[in-house]
DNA sequence: AAAAAAG
């Protein structure tokens, strides 16, 4: 199966090509076909299993002829947050290179106005988050009637971050005569609504969750005591070959400390989060893309469909609370084939949502422990030195070196010599199932 | 328990 068998035009063949592929994953197999013959899709995919290209192309063609009015959208793709909606945006660029298309990307915490002009030129595609969308329609900037495309994206997160109400309203705008996709990763009932509210005879299309099928990601639950949870990060960080790696925090204030507390030590990172204006999350997003910093600390506003290529390892500094979001985290490694480790620490309180994680993924994730939680005795051999001859070596670019020369080889005999300080696998393996006991770990909490 | 999205 190639991309040339799903019926897409030539250009857009050759598109696709210059970007790399050939073979389409199972949903752009599926869905684009019945997409292509104007019909309702139902969706169900997590972001991962390139669902993006599954909608970007067909409507591409779809697209191809006839022109666009001034304020009269022809197509029109809802995304939960601005990230995804700016990847989306970017996806069109990528594919839409041979066809002259006009978009316009509306989302909010950046100026109206290239938006309005965009939209008094007339676009064929808008891609937006509700509530740009929704101001910009009340003050009459837009009119919807002519947009006979409409992509729902993400369908379950817009209702977490309850968004179904305006979603609703967007669709009693649009003309009835339309063409309607629905994407979801999950199907709750007030999905099932929407859909059988607004579309029309939809084909159903569900294929497996990324985080069960990819084995490409390593996960380890890494046991940690809550109060050193960065002297763990830090030590991991330095062990391993992080070539960049994405760390998630569960508050905007444990991101913008533990990025502070990254730098302090001379560590190249950044953090992205809810609280950082537009401008400069688009910009941190860039500099980790380009590699000048190979570090993000994030907030879940990065958890879902960021697509950033080469990201080795994720660590989960705190354990999600929502078993859904470990799964959107740790997707953010291991894509397009590549290797990925994802890392998740875990203290005394995290019992249950690690539980619940393990129920969702259906497996057991082997712990291991944090390595100064096993390093004793290295600790007494190694004492610790103050703040500011750490952060003048690292500068210096040595610091990696002396730490591995100073380290007692002797108190490791686990053929691990090289990684002194990389997380060992814990001794007991606890084999029952996820539904078993809870380990005892996790129940008791433990002492450090 | 938090974060996200309109300003």
């Amino acid at each position: 199966m190639t991309f040339a068998d799903l019926g897409l035009s030539d250009e857009l063949l050759k598109a696709v090509n210059e970007a790399g592929y050939d073979t389409p994953t199972p949903i752009q197999a599926q869905a684009i076909p019945p997409v292509l013959m104007m019909k309702d899709i139902i969706g169900i995919a997590q972001t991962g299993t390139g669902k993006t290209a599954s909608f970007v192309l067909p409507m591409i063609d779809i697209l191809a002829h006839g022109r666009a009015r001034a304020l009269m959208p022809r197509s029109l793709i809802l995304e939960p947050t601005r990230e995804l909606a700016a990847q989306v945006a970017e996806n069109f660029e990528k594919y839409g290179k041979y066809h002259k298309l006009n978009m316009a990307l509306l989302i909010g915490g950046v100026q109206m106005g290239d938006q309005l002009k965009a939209l008094e030129k007339g676009v064929d595609v808008l891609i937006a988050t509700p509530g740009r969308l929704m101001d910009l329609f009340q003050r009459g900037k837009i009119l919807l009637n002519g947009c006979s495309m409409l992509v729902i994206d993400e369908a379950d997160r817009m209702l977490d971050m309850g968004f179904i109400p305006d979603i609703e309203e967007i669709c009693t705008k649009l003309p009835a005569q339309r063409q309607t996709l629905l994407f979801s990763a999950t199907m709750p009932a007030p999905i099932k609504k929407l859909a059988d509210r607004f579309l029309v005879n939809p084909k159903s299309i569900e294929v497996a969750r990324p985080a069960t099928a990819s084995i490409n990601i390593t996960q380890r639950l890494v046991k940690v005591d809550s109060r050193k949870k960065r002297d763990a990060l830090r030590a991991m960080l330095e062990a391993e070959d992080v070539l960049s790696a994405v760390i998630f925090c569960n508050r905007k204030t444990t991101v913008r400390d533990l990025n502070k507390s990254l730098q302090r030590h001379g560590f190249k990172s950044g953090e992205i989060h809810g609280d950082i204006d537009q401008s400069a999350r688009i910009a941190e997003l860039e500099r980790f893309r380009a590699g000048t910093v190979n570090i993000l600390v994030a907030s879940d506003v990065a958890a879902r469909g960021l697509d950033i290529k080469g990201v080795s390892h994720v660590f989960n500094f705190d354990a999600p609370w929502h078993p859904d979001d470990y799964v959107h985290r740790i997707g953010r490694t291991g894509r397009a084939g590549a290797k990925g480790v994802a890392y998740t620490f875990v203290t005394s309180e995290d019992a249950e949502a690690i539980d619940n994680i393990q129920k969702l993924i259906g497996q057991k994730i082997e712990v291991i422990n944090a390595p100064e939680a096993t390093a004793p005795e290295a600790k007494a051999e190694e004492p610790r030195r103050a703040e500011g001859d750490r952060s003048a070596e690292r500068k210096s670019g040595k610091r990696r070196d002396d730490r591995r020369r100073e380290e007692p080889r002797s108190a490791r005999q686990d053929g691990n010599g090289a990684r002194p300080r990389r997380a060992e696998p814990v001794e007991e393996s606890p084999d029952e199932g996820w539904n078993g006991p809870v380990p005892e770990f996790l129940s008791v909490g433990f002492v450090g």
